[in-house]
DNA sequence: TGAACGTATGAACAATTGCTCATATATAGG
DNA sequence: CCTATATATGAGCAATTGTTCATACGTTCA
């Protein structure tokens, strides 16, 4: 029975970590909104403020605002203040990799 | 306006490739939720039959089954029958890459 | 100080999601 | 064939999600 007790050992290290993968599907559920992904995406290029992010994405200054906190509650993104504009970018460049990452699995 | 430029180009970049996009927040969404990464992860260590992921889980066959159609549908998993059972495999290495990219954030 | 601009936030709502329950399909064994 | 076992599927439902609208907050500048 060398197959079942794999699946047992599997089965152990899975419950195990069952908090672990909660945090893996939290973050990958961040990336599963293609507003969400634009923007980091464009924050790899570049740092931005809300308006110029509303601006190219066609949505309201205020589902971006939304979207953004989700961002940064998450702390995949952080501020500073410019004036009146909020200015955002990265927090770290895992978030580059995560959406190389992905993008390589859609390229097939 | 050398800044002014650079977010244009970015803005022109994402809004060519929106479908793209689209396709790589569908891609995440399919691991934003626990009961899939983990039967994705459990996949990348051996094949298994729906009872067998149902049985480690906690959950009922039927939401396996259902979640493990999305997986199917999408392309990340297999399947071939034995006997009464059908296994389940991963179809590429590609998951295993994006989980380990996601695990690695989240080590911090 | 007050108007104008940029951003944040709460409420409300439609759409989507993941589950359960009931039931259908398919295979193996008697 | 008939039954038991394994899996799939559709309907229904509660929970979550992403947006818009209205409005509040904070900064700049006249």
């Amino acid at each position: 029975m060398e197959k079942e007790s794999v699946v047992s050992k599997i089965q152990g290290a899975i419950t195990r970590n069952s908090e672990l993968f909660e945090e893996l599907a939290n973050l990958y559920k961040i990336f599963g909104d293609a507003s969400r992904v634009k923007i980091l995406c464009a924050l790899t290029q570049s740092e931005m403020c809300v308006s110029e992010i509303s601006e190219f994405l066609s949505i309201t200054q205020s589902a971006v605002s939304h979207q953004l906190r989700i961002l940064k509650t998450s702390n995949l993104v952080k501020t500073r203040r410019n004036g009146k504009s909020i200015i955002y970018s990265l927090t770290d460049d895992h978030v580059r990799t995560i959406i190389d990452c992905g993008m390589e699995h859609i390229a097939e």
